[in-house]
DNA sequence: ATCCATGTAGACAGACTTGTCTGAATGTGG
DNA sequence: CCACATTCAGACAAGTCTGTCTACATGGAT
């Protein structure tokens, strides 16, 4: 087979393009988790999609629980990247969190209608491993922080009315999300949008 | 062994207690697929804390999809029973409104926070199955009709409002029953429930 | 009287799962 | 030069899963 050839020749490359064994596990899996599903995901597919041994797997993950931690955080890394690269030149605070919704029905789009990583993560693994626990906690805080942030930066907000504002903006936001994935469509987070932009109009 | 004993005049009574075999069945896969979620629990758990033997089981179910099918239609059914006798004396559809996060979140708790069972089956079920698909999207339809059919009553307002204000709070609704899952708390929706207050004010 | 619906128990097939292990190869750094 | 990190291939263990099948019991309807 050529493959075994390709497969060391790649390894030789890889300090210089620095596509590690251990990042083509990271993005596929990041791939099969998100369209698949992580129970319905087996390591085998894994490693066969990556093409790497799964002793390689096991290496640099000790478990399938740790590559789903480092899923949940590409995920999260990918989102915050793109997100960053999309309101680079928006500088209004309001104006960013109206096209907040904007990517996020891009990027649902991009993605399948896949839904959130987390929440899917948490509706398939009902007992909550500790570490997966964490990481999904950790994730959602930061979404959460990102809209408080946001609100605060409001001209003329009071404190207080900016806590309030940003937490229903961040229901809009998760509401928004999963209804899109019931319905693989951009819709709902076309309403909620408009949910924002009047919330924002109240405050002038 | 007397459970043999048991089990055969259990199936004398049920005619009487009008719990069948197959009763037993749906109520136990209802509170497992729930709890356990599911692709984690097997068809083996579900007879055996039924107490039916696994050809019962096929008997009335040609497969796990169709089960899974009339486990949503039962949680579906439990929500609305529930709901209606929570606002059995409340008529204002105003009040109605409101009163329904209040339920949600007593719901969610008594349900131990397992967020809502459509959103998490098609979380477990990417590829959509076309019976489970068809069921979600009946379910998640009638929701929607609820919140519409309650904003139209409401006193003096217009019909393109009572539908972009219904939309809303059904964002509301699905972003804090998936939060409630997140934090394992009820906090989100008394957030969401404030949100529709607010916003049911704004038309008086 | 006999057929049929409904129920029991449990073995079995065939596929899948995660994780371990053996044994070898490669390239780099000390 | 040798030790170490990294990678390969793939067998294996020990368990899970869904669904089928055999063989039998029971009670009501025709």
């Amino acid at each position: 087979m050529s493959e075994c050839g390709f497969v060391y020749s790649f390894a030789t490359v890889m300090e210089t393009t620095d596509i590690s064994v251990k990042e083509h596990i990271i993005q596929t899996a990041t791939r099969l988790f998100h369209e698949q599903g992580y129970n319905r995901t087996g390591i085998n597919q894994v490693i066969e999609e990556a093409g790497v041994a799964k002793a390689s797997l096991y290496y640099h993950f000790p478990s399938k629980e740790d590559l789903c931690v480092a899923y949940m955080q590409r995920r999260a890394d990918n989102w915050v990247n793109g997100l960053e690269e999309y309101l680079k030149n928006v500088d209004d605070p309001r104006e960013r969190l109206v096209k907040t919704f904007d990517y996020r029905a891009i990027h649902l789009k991009n993605n399948q209608f896949g839904g959130c990583s987390y929440i899917k993560i948490i509706s398939e693994l009902p007992q909550r491993g500790e570490k997966i626990d964490e990481k999904v906690l950790g994730i959602k805080e930061k979404q959460r922080k990102f809209f408080h942030d946001l609100t605060r930066k409001l001209a003329g907000i009071e404190k207080k009315s900016a806590a309030v504002l940003a937490d229903k903006i961040f229901l809009l936001f998760d509401g928004g999300t999963v209804q899109c994935q019931v319905y693989r469509d951009t819709a709902p987070l076309k309403i909620a949008k408009k949910a924002v932009m009047d919330l924002l109009d109240e405050y002038w």
